[in-house]
DNA sequence: GCCATTTTGTAACGGCGTGTAACAATCTGC
DNA sequence: GCAGATTGTTACACGCCGTTACAAAATGGC
């Protein structure tokens, strides 16, 4: 019962490489030059995960990622190319699992690959899922397991812990008006010695984000000298 | 029904300052020049909240906090000096609420004031309290809700907040040796490139905080090959 | 309507927590 | 003991967030 991974890379040299590897670890592997190959595989195999390079000519990694999202569970590891920020980012606004830099060492794709599928079957019918929530407004939808926050138009934004918290804390309370310093509790940011203004720069933080997409007064309305209040009709949802 | 206040200030001057101002605000309002008078007059009026100066001659506003704690869950507010770091620590670590930096505003003690009354009725029977836990091992304690962490001798640490998940995590299985994915895992510290190794880094950063008072590895134990484990026997307490 | 005052928004700075990389120390098996 | 692997430690960098200071906006009196 040997995982069976998916390698898909364009470029045969390392395809070669990194199935060579993880043959030699135990693996079964299959591989696959681009998008096409790799759904006919899905089709007839069974596959535990995929590797998937980042960029290749055609569909492009990331596309395919979000694409696989859609219909399949499958845990995904994106090969990046320089582990650059914007690299990680977007590796995990499309739903990938991990990823690893190129250039990279063998030993560290077997880790990442066993730790994934460690994981992966750790949880395998819905324990930890009980809480994932998602939340909806506005055509706006923000996962909590990931923090990040998709506007209507598709874009994303991730958001820091702080933020997050605040506007599930205002997605929870839609139409009630929030002072800061219910705000700060509700938050866990209250610490003694914190003053109430620190809110705002984390609303304006939040509604820089928000502004992405929407006016971001449209959602979290300041009330004067009373607070804020969250503005959407929404709506909760388990993610499973 | 106004909220009773007690001032307990060495200096007539501050003292009679602050408690014009508080009467001038709608509280009730009684004062102390030392621990001596404070404790009389705890004994005989119901008081609602407690204004401490830091600094004072004989028995300290520090220790006098640290000892009504043990009795009392009346909230404090300090008057300290400067707002020095050293001090708002150590104000935390003696169980304060909130405290206010000298020279104050009136207006300023007056809203701190209201701040903790407001969240001190705002939870009052347990309903928050439900997941305030001490972990109590080796005569350690760990106080989950400040984060604060006592020594047998008494001395304080205050955790980070990875440094805390990590301890608890840890608490929490007394025994059981935890791999460093686990403890990634288990500490939400899992994000997709984090490799295992800054595992070792928080356990190294809570060994140095426990060594104040013990040999750390007593308490976490490395299991070489496999992670980590905690050594002692642990009892949790509901601090209610 | 205008001006003084209060309230809120925002840009810039700095501190703290924490992941990473590089190196030192320690352990294991031969 | 010695080589190699595993763990401990130091130094550094980066991101988050609280603060400060100032600009913008709203409010109220005239």
């Amino acid at each position: 019962m040997e995982p069976h991974i998916l390698v898909v890379d364009d470029d045969r040299e390392i395809r070669e490489l990194v199935a060579r590897h993880l043959r030699k670890n135990g693996f079964q592997v299959d591989t696959a030059a681009d998008g096409l190959e790799m759904r006919k595989v899905l089709k007839t195999a069974r596959i535990d995960l995929i590797v998937l390079d980042r960029v290749m000519p055609g569909e492009d990694g990331l596309s395919l990622c979000r694409d696989l999202r859609k219909t399949s569970d499958t845990p995904v590891i994106l090969l990046t190319l320089l582990g650059s920020d914007t690299d990680r980012i977007v590796g995990l606004e499309v739903g990938a699992d991990d990823y690893v830099a190129k250039p990279f060492n063998p030993q560290e794709i077997v880790a990442r690959i066993r730790a994934v599928l460690r994981r992966a079957q750790a949880l395998p019918p819905s324990a930890e899922k009980t809480r994932e929530h998602v939340f909806l407004f506005l055509g706006w939808r923000l996962d909590c397991r990931s923090r990040r926050l998709t506007a209507p138009d598709g874009s994303v934004v991730t958001l820091t812990d702080g933020e997050f918290d605040l506007l599930q804390v205002f997605a929870e309370r839609p139409g009630i008006v929030l002072s800061r310093e219910q705000l700060l509790d509700l938050t866990s940011g209250r610490q003694p010695g914190v003053f109430d203004r620190s809110i705002d720069m984390q609303i304006a933080r939040l509604r820089r984000k928000l502004a992405v997409y929407t006016d971001a007064e449209e959602i979290i309305k300041t009330v004067r000298q009373r607070g804020y209040m969250f503005a959407a009709g929404v709506q909760a949802e388990a993610s499973t």
